[in-house]
DNA sequence: TATTGTTATACTCTATAACTATA
DNA sequence: TATAGTTATAGAGTATAACAATA
């Protein structure tokens, strides 16, 4: 049954259109930090995969896999770069020897260090929003983020 | 140099912070409409190309590869799917025999009328905002994406 | 000569399933 | 037997380069 007209219609039409943009702005936004990473001699999952990582607090694959929402066998392969290129350095876990926990070298933290100033250098891509308008969309978003998950009610 | 403490340092790692989140937001849209596109046996490429298809006007593939920002021999495989699932016929044109236009079909416009309803679907990701705040979510889209590319400046 | 669509090819990203070594 | 990481494999997505047909 369709709902009656001015309301959850419209809501519904509302928040496709908010969609379709939304999406579109984060387009921009990862093109813009994809090329940056690029600069950085990393490709997209190779940079996601380190952003992850907590310089203080090694993680096992395992956790780093959930972290992305992708499969364990993922992860071979993006800490094998990782490893090449000295960001990070898997280490057996003591305690239980089937782990391999991921390790940020001093290098990795740099390059961590770096991708945030990519991170800040979206400014250029929002540059048209005041100071004012970019506090609400953090707000905004983060309302959208702390929302208990419609699917579960 | 470093800028003054209290105004471009803040501002931009606001930006940063902004961009994260939003990025994330984007990331539970796009999961979102990506399933729903999955139970109308698209995969989201093939979605994408069919959702920028206007069925009354027939576009060369050249030019879908312009929307799509990606290169014309992608469109090759992707229209070859959309034609196998008779939701798009290519069409030489008359005019100019090298170029083939794509025609949207009856069961195309039927399934774009879904796509539309899909994206009105992440409503269940937004419904934890106001109407009044999907209202200014979408204003500060649109003054993003209508901002002047500050790259240009 | 230049352009459209196509083909061949390669690389990235991701999922499934089977394997190993530990527990 | 169960779990962590790995390997093998397959499919989607996208880029580059070369090609045929047409302009």
């Amino acid at each position: 049954m369709p709902p009656a007209p001015g309301t959850a219609r419209d809501r519904a039409e509302l928040a496709g259109d908010v969609t379709e943009q939304l999406l579109r702005v984060a387009g921009e936004l990862q093109h813009h930090i994809e090329a940056a990473m690029a600069t950085l001699g990393l490709t997209p999952a190779v940079a996601r995969a380190l952003y992850q990582l907590d310089p203080d607090r090694p993680l096992p694959a395992r956790d780093l896999a959930e972290l992305l929402a992708c499969d364990r066998s993922n992860i071979t392969a993006l800490v094998d770069r990782l490893e090449r290129a000295e960001l990070v350095r898997r280490r057996v876990d003591p305690a239980d020897r089937r782990i391999k926990t991921l390790v940020v070298t001093d290098a990795g933290r740099e390059v961590q260090r770096q991708m945030r100033e990519a991170f800040a250098g979206c400014d250029e891509v929002l540059g048209h929003l005041s100071d004012a308008q970019l506090s609400t969309l953090h707000e905004l978003c983060s309302a959208v983020l702390h929302a208990p998950a419609a699917g579960q009610l």
